[in-house]
RNA sequence: GGUUUGGUAGUUCAGUUGGUUAGAAUACCUGCCUGUCACGCAGGGGGUCGCGGGUUCGAGUCCCGUCCAGACCGCCA
């Protein structure tokens, strides 16, 4: 027997027990007259003793020579400490060690394996599983695995059942890059990994599995982020016989549903704005509704004197910076340079300081008047003390910017509060969205998405304008959700692929058999799929999603623990009949 | 593909205008220490300044190239 407690359990009630405890020791504190130990599992700490008048010489030697990460079995009297320390679960006791053995030695790890760590990112992602030794990512771990569980029983609780679907499919050209996987057995044929199994459980809907749910990997070969990985963990749903109010509500239960067992909070009813409001309000498809700082749109109250930048815009809008009249100078001329930046790509930024005395101080007051001023600190819904921040522009352009310091703004103030919670839906998005690469429009969701009801016919005559039964759910400026009514009858769905420019060869070769099934009786369905790896990451209130993550990739999709990607022998090309030909 | 920040001891970082033997903290090793728990005290070892080239009497520092890592833009139906 390894063990009889874990290192976190024992406390007075045990004290005068003969325990055994097995563990890594995170730290010798040899006082020459006494050698202490913490002892580290996954549970606790617990503080060992070896006392030179009352430890075998021995052992007493031995354990003066433990080091960091030593993994150790040890028996002995659970006693009560001298002096405690109320810091610690088990602080009350100690045990006195009659009995001690070295299961395994340990180098000396490459960085601490404490809460507060030396290591860097890199080295942590390399050494993980000492990585996880540490609580905060321990703990991350053990939260995700609280969340999965309270999904399966929100569910299976709700009548749904977990299907699984395979990883092994085709490759299709529209939306991300696939991976693929070379098949030995068809020459020159390769699976594709899935982006999402969408496809399947709208089968599944036509299978007559009305309620379906999994909790599985997915596979995007794009550039990553920091909350963006190229295999990740989708929550994905699809019920059959719903409308889109019965989507909302199923699966707006289950966030309330995480959000109270999870984090204790309730949330009554959840926000709905449509996307063009999202995009007029927020310059942003996913707003942060944590703080106010809604978009002001100043066209009609700045586009009247000779100011030549603004009258020439397309968009003239603005944001109130609480408290930001406190802002010197220099940090107003920071946040202008910061919009500059290419990746924000402002040309510029008028402000305009609201004084205590209800006066204004702008950048252009050499074009505007107090009242002017005025009708812009209305606008946007600035109060004294606030700062007006205006940018101009392309709408679409001059949205994003003003979003982005919108968000950044929020962020240097301390107003996303990690433990708050604000959920919303954005509902109706558009059907269609314009390429510029292809010059043609593509499918914003997917391509099986369906129209509005009657907006089919605006297909012909204004494509964008076309609205779809398509919603995201919101939390806290991160889409967390996102799914639609299919469509699920042949003839809408062939003439959707038409749009999109499939021709109808393409469309049979690559979603023939979706085409096929819908002529055997699909019921009407809809569903949605949660980013399970953000979603964890937000309700623990976190940025990164590697760290709920066990074995992350880093920045250019390699996990540089086990050296991945990495070639393969001659051997097996050839038995996969391929032949490479490298670029460098 | 692009923008940007960084790479110096095991680790996290500092290193001024280009100028003496490249430092600090922590980790590690040795010794001491009668209740430690961020233990303390004394001592010690530890460096291809990412790599290659250039400028210079002299380069961690300046220039060019390259590799690696992070953040962001493009991309992510």
């Amino acid at each position: 027997m390894y063990r009889s407690h874990n290192c976190g359990e024992l406390n007075e009630s045990h004290i005068n027990n003969e325990v055994t405890l097995s563990g890594w020791v995170q730290k010798v504190r040899d006082k020459g007259f006494m050698v202490w130990v913490d002892l580290r599992d996954r549970y606790g700490i617990t503080q060992l003793i070896f006392d030179a008048e009352r430890t075998d010489q021995t052992i007493f030697e031995q354990a003066q020579k433990l080091g960091r990460e030593f993994v150790v079995q040890v028996s002995g009297t659970v006693i009560e400490r001298a002096s405690k320390n109320p810091n610690l679960k088990t602080g009350d006791i100690e045990v006195l060690v009659s009995k001690l053995t070295i299961l395994n030695e340990a180098q000396v790890p490459p960085f601490t394996i404490e809460d507060e760590t030396d290591g860097g990112e890199e080295l942590r992602m390399k050494y993980r599983y000492l990585d996880i030794r540490r609580n905060p990512v321990k703990n991350n771990l053990i939260f995700r695995h609280k969340v999965t569980q309270e999904v399966r029983n929100y569910l299976s609780t709700s009548g749904f059942i977990e299907v699984e679907t395979p990883y092994l499919i085709k490759s299709t050209p529209e939306g991300a890059r696939d991976f693929v996987v070379p098949s030995r057995m068809n020459e020159g044929q390769f699976y594709a990994l899935p982006q999402s199994p969408q496809t399947f459980k709208q089968l599944l809907m036509v299978g007559g599995m009305d309620k379906y749910f999994q909790i599985v990997k997915c596979f995007r070969d794009e550039d990553l982020r920091a909350d963006r990985q190229p295999e990740f963990t989708q929550i994905d749903c699809e019920m059959a016989f719903v409308e889109q109010e019965d989507i909302l509500n199923a699966f707006e239960g289950l966030t309330r549903h995480l959000l109270k067992e999870v984090n204790g909070v309730e949330i009554e009813k959840f926000p709905r704005i449509t996307y063009d409001e999202a995009m007029s309000n927020y310059g942003n498809d996913k707003p942060d509704i944590r703080f106010g700082m809604e978009f002001g749109e100043l066209n009609a109250v700045a586009q009247h004197k000779e100011f030549k930048v603004f009258n020439d815009a397309e968009l003239v809008v603005g944001i109130a910076v609480p408290g930001g009249n406190s802002f010197t100078r220099k940090e107003i001329d920071n946040w202008i340079k910061w919009v500059k930046r290419p990746q924000v790509g402002a040309l510029g930024m008028v402000y305009s300081r609201c004084n205590d005395d209800g006066s204004f101080k702008s950048s252009v007051d050499k074009f505007y008047d107090q009242d002017d001023l005025a009708k812009w600190a209305e606008v946007t819904g600035a109060k004294a003390g606030d700062l007006i921040c205006v940018l101009s522009g392309p709408k679409d352009k001059v949205r994003a910017q003003l979003s982005a310091l919108r968000m950044e703004l929020a962020e240097q103030l301390g107003l996303r509060k990690p433990n708050e919670f604000a959920p919303l839906w954005v509902m109706d998005f558009p059907l269609l969205e314009w390429d510029e690469d292809t010059n043609r429009y593509h499918a914003m969701h997917h391509p099986f998405t369906s129209p509005k009801p009657g907006q089919l016919e605006l297909l012909e005559t204004d494509p964008g304008a076309v609205k779809a039964n398509a919603y995201d759910l919101v939390l806290n400026g991160n889409e967390i959700g996102g799914g639609s009514i299919r469509i699920h009858d042949k003839e809408t769905q062939a003439l959707m692929f038409d749009y999109l420019g499939f021709t109808p060869e393409e469309a049979k070769a690559q979603f023939g058999f979706l085409m096929d099934a819908f002529q055997y009786g699909a019921p009407p369905h809809g569903g949605l799929a949660f980013g399970l790896d953000r979603l964890v990451s937000i309700l623990g209130g976190q940025e990164t999603i590697r760290d709920f993550i066990a074995f992350p990739k880093n920045n250019s999709g390699r996990d540089v623990m086990i050296d991945a990607p990495a070639p393969v022998d001659d051997t097996q090309l050839e038995e996969l009949s391929l032949k490479l030909n490298l670029k460098s």
